[in-house]
DNA sequence: ATCCTAAATAAGTTTATTCTTATTTAGATT
DNA sequence: AATCTAAATAAGAATAAACTTATTTAGGAT
């Protein structure tokens, strides 16, 4: 999970590491939580004015195909965050407030993944996100969903 | 899975019934596969020219979040599509290509949700995309990753 | 049949994200 | 150290999706 160990991943998959990737790479270590796309943005836009978001939104997105970060769909309300991916896990996502909540270990087992592989398809990863709402959005969800 | 199937569940839940909700369940009925939301606007425009994207965009969200239409997120390249909601399933998506298949079955146990309950957290639905690369996108991901 | 009110819509604005293209650069090769 | 080339970037355009607000309307009450 250091800086060292994703620019190394990045090196062993032939990627090349140029000052904006460890950039990204740096503010996602010092993030506090699973930060959205545009919070890591304006992070490095300190040392980095001239990142443009598109740069970020790249290489968050390879970050994630590399299996090295954990994309949170949010489902409305909210962006998507990104978690650094130790270990995997998922989320219990709030349709109302968009929070969300994590969940210990692996609901999807091996064993159904296999079936995926059996079509020719190369499995990178997977998402799976709970989707309801939490303790405090229930009573707004009677009156919304009567 | 007929439209006054849809529209009775509008109905229990408190909704009012709109012509614009009947255009968007006889559209979604209609689609010979799982249409994206411009799709739907689109067909619904021939017979409605004046109904809003945000009115279709509002209502697909409102039918997957009562569980009666399944959205599936094809991670960039694509835009999410929907999907009349039987049976329950989840989906192979290809990060190169956007293409996806169906998966038979559910991939997650009744157990593991119940974990989530246990935190007063009121469960709706869930989504599960498996994501890697199709049989035709293969080689062009091992020129991609090295 | 008319009226009432909260819900739903249209229109226009705003934001998040992706795409396109010209330029720059990391890292390999010489 | 200089050169080369594919990969990466910045900038700006394009798109998808959501928000804001004023107006309309579905469905219940009168």
């Amino acid at each position: 999970m250091s800086d060292t160990f994703f620019v190394q991943q990045l090196r062993q998959h032939g990627y090349k590491i140029t000052p904006q990737r460890r950039a990204i790479i740096e503010a996602l270590a010092e993030a506090p939580l699973a930060p959205k796309a545009s919070e890591i943005w304006e992070k490095i836009r300190q040392k980095y004015p001239d990142i443009s978001p598109d740069t970020v939104y790249r290489n968050l997105t390879l970050l994630v195909d590399l299996g090295m970060v954990q994309q949170i769909y949010l489902r409305s309300k909210e962006t998507s965050r990104f978690e650094v991916n130790i270990p995997h896990h998922h989320h219990l996502v709030c349709l109302k407030c968009g929070c969300y909540y994590c969940l210990e270990g692996c609901l999807v087992n091996e064993q159904d993944l296999e079936a995926a592989k059996q079509r020719g398809f190369t499995v990178i990863g997977h998402a799976l996100e709970l989707y309801g709402y939490c303790l405090s959005c229930q009573e707004v969800r009677e009156e919304g969903l009567r």
